[in-house]
DNA sequence: CTTGCATGGTTATCATACAACATCGGTTTT
DNA sequence: AAAACCGATGTTGTATGATAACCATGCAAG
């Protein structure tokens, strides 16, 4: 028996459906660590698909250490995510609550990275952040260069604290901001946003260069502040 | 043509191999970004697997995002590793220097972490708190449920920030500190640092129940200077 | 009580078939 | 001549059935 997909679900595959829906009864507790998961074949009826399929999305959770499974008796749920990589479901992300959780996170990355790239950075690393601006400022506010170059800036910032992994999970959830804004559309495009914005990267700049910790975490807390707003998202005032 | 597989086999699963040596081969620039791999049904032939298993080491390395495809056309290398996922080389971590900085990195979540959730915090995640404290006390120092359970109140405060991604984030990175940390070897053992351990959990716990953001960062930052020394490692003074 | 075996259930893999889509060349239409 | 149509071919996406390896359980024989 057939079946015949709507052209509605011409998106992902289906093997990636299947994942992140399992994916969700175990972040939501319907599966619990150490539970079985239905049989594949089970799973393929439930969801109306091959088990083909079925074993592609696990395969894929197996990967991201989610489940293990063994031969002969079944797929379970791991008890400790002992996961080698680290995921974000970019679903979840479409949620308000959760976009601004992780919009959170990275402003707390950004401002301690700031402070650690006033103390640390080098005359290379200056060379590149200022590097950055110059060619931020050459672009069409908006552009997709400007927001590449706009990365590259922060990446610069990262990449001064000489801290490997700070780099890699900075730009990592950046990453998935950027997306996530880029999906809804809600960058506002004005040139008057474009001075603003490149100033506040250059003060973020000149409290690095003199090695202001303080003022550099002030100025970049103020720079996400602004880019906050600019993207339409309430900010919590911290008293 | 059934293949006949020999005991010696018995491993990870086929897909995991094709993965991983698709993988290297993207990695070591034999397959650059753009370029199209070979079709399914070469793939299964030179690795001497049915199609199947191809298709689900492609499904993984397309969650992870190392390759995209396109039905009808084929798959290909991404331009950019734009990740879906975040992995850290355990290898690496063997050195000190990385080692050292994803401890920083921790130490920043952590801290920050603390703060937050002494402004969040709510009734059950001060129980949790406790009830994580409590069986810790009744843990002996340095086993198997003292370690857990220690992991286990750094989750609680995590959680109380009511931020999903700092659980997830937070709980990767202690993770991958603690495997470290266990194969080095570098964990002393004395029932003295048992109490002083607690100490400073305790403090912790007091100052996000009063609410007090800057003496929970203050307490959490002396934990984890504590547990710095404890583990043999030289921490730089940030005045 | 222990050993051995039969049995059913599950994953791992193979093989084949078909549907959906892309590309390309040739043909027809404009 | 240029554009639109059409079909052949190759590729991925999915479905289906079959087989091998493996596990757990229960039961009979010792």
């Amino acid at each position: 028996m057939t079946l015949k997909l709507d052209k509605v679900n011409r998106g992902p595959h289906l093997s990636t459906l299947v994942a992140s829906s399992i994916s969700r009864e175990i972040a939501q507790g319907r599966l619990r660590p150490g539970d079985q998961l239905p049989t594949e074949q089970q799973l393929a009826q439930t969801f109306g698909v091959s088990r083909n399929v079925v074993r592609e999305a696990i395969a894929r959770l197996r990967s991201e250490g989610r489940i293990w499974s063994q031969q002969g008796r079944g797929a379970f749920v791991a008890d400790e995510p002992n996961a080698t990589v680290l995921t974000i479901d970019f679903e979840a992300l479409q949620q308000a609550s959760a976009f601004q959780s992780l919009f959170e996170l990275r402003g707390i990355l950004e401002v301690q990275a700031a402070a650690l790239a006033a103390k640390r950075r080098t005359g290379d690393d200056l060379l590149a952040m200022k590097d950055a601006l110059a060619t931020m400022r050459a672009a069409p506010y908006g552009s997709v260069m400007w927001l590449k170059t706009d990365l590259e800036f922060h990446k610069t910032v990262a990449a001064a604290t000489d801290n490997a992994y700070m780099v890699q999970f900075l730009m990592f959830v950046s990453e998935k901001v950027r997306e996530s804004i880029l999906a809804s559309g809600n960058q506002q495009r004005s040139e008057d946003l474009a001075a603003v914005t490149l100033g506040e990267h250059q003060r973020i700049l000149d409290a690095i260069e003199a090695g202001d910790a303080d003022e550099a975490q002030e100025a970049m807390r103020a720079h996400l502040h602004g880019a906050a707003s600019r993207v339409g998202l309430a900010e919590e005032q911290s008293e």
